[in-house]
DNA sequence: ATATTAAAAGACCTTTTGGTATTTTAATAA
DNA sequence: TTATTAAAATACCAAAAGGTCTTTTAATAT
């Protein structure tokens, strides 16, 4: 569905807010371990959401990942299009550009309900509502 | 959706079809022109599908590519899977290999219609009736 | 036979994605 | 103030995806 980065990503940030309910603030090594990523690859991914302002961090002792609580729930459609753009959820069955409801490719009114409904889901779905189902127990995110 | 060898596949079988439909046999640069698709690239792909059995052609003076009308029609779900298999409409969201039924991931549950629906349509769909859908009119496969 | 046509084969090349490793900077505790 | 800790920055590296180009092979028309 999405690529690896949108992945690590998405399994990241949730894992760190998660642990952020529990009062705990993770570093990298943790993370990757927990959500069963590569290390330094992880260690990029979170730089990057942090340098993206999705996420916060602290360096040195008892450094480690955070989001600002202030902050509105982050959809995950938000962090989707920061890394990977729309065309999982938005694009042409086809590839075609010219797509569209006036100009449709044989696939376009088939597809249409789903880019909608993949749009619906990681439009109302945040980082924050995952991991209070996670918390919840019954679903898992690595490991 | 489906990444651009797919999306040129696809296209071009779905052309190659609709030509056969009309008696004609296109070669490599006038599917490549009529798809909106890179030359050499749409050769490549073109040869592909007929390495893996999809497609017919012949060589020389006359040549081009058709179908084996004593064939059953063929499924895009057949090509999307022979060429970048099923990650687009069977992996998990979150990237995990454990993620199923009985070990779901925070999205589990609510991808499970989406996967299912895309593979109902690509499953459903044959690039013959998508032909047969252009040839009406109203839809678009390029240019 | 041979010239022409067009696909097949295969050698490259570029960009993107995925991943690793090292050095630098900042925070904190002793 | 200096170790220690951990993220930031940065420099690489490998594989895959996307794309180009040339040579070879096969079919056909003359």
């Amino acid at each position: 569905m999405f690529n690896k980065e949108t992945e690590y990503a998405l399994r990241g940030l949730v894992y760190v807010q998660f642990q952020q309910m529990l009062g705990h603030k993770p570093g990298i090594v943790e993370v990757a371990r927990e959500i069963e990523a590569p290390l330094f690859y992880t260690g990029k991914i979170l730089q990057r959401l942090v340098k993206m302002g999705f996420l916060m961090s602290t360096k040195g002792k008892g450094g480690g990942f955070y989001f600002d609580t202030t902050k509105p729930d982050l959809p995950l459609k938000t962090v989707v299009q920061a890394i990977e753009g729309d065309k999982t959820y938005a694009g042409c069955g086809f590839g075609l550009k010219e797509c569209g409801d006036e100009n449709p490719c044989p696939l376009h009114e088939q597809f249409a309900p789903i880019r909608a409904a993949i749009s619906k889901l990681i439009g109302q779905n945040t980082v924050q509502s995952l991991a209070r189902d996670f918390r919840k127990g019954g679903t898992i995110l690595g490991l």
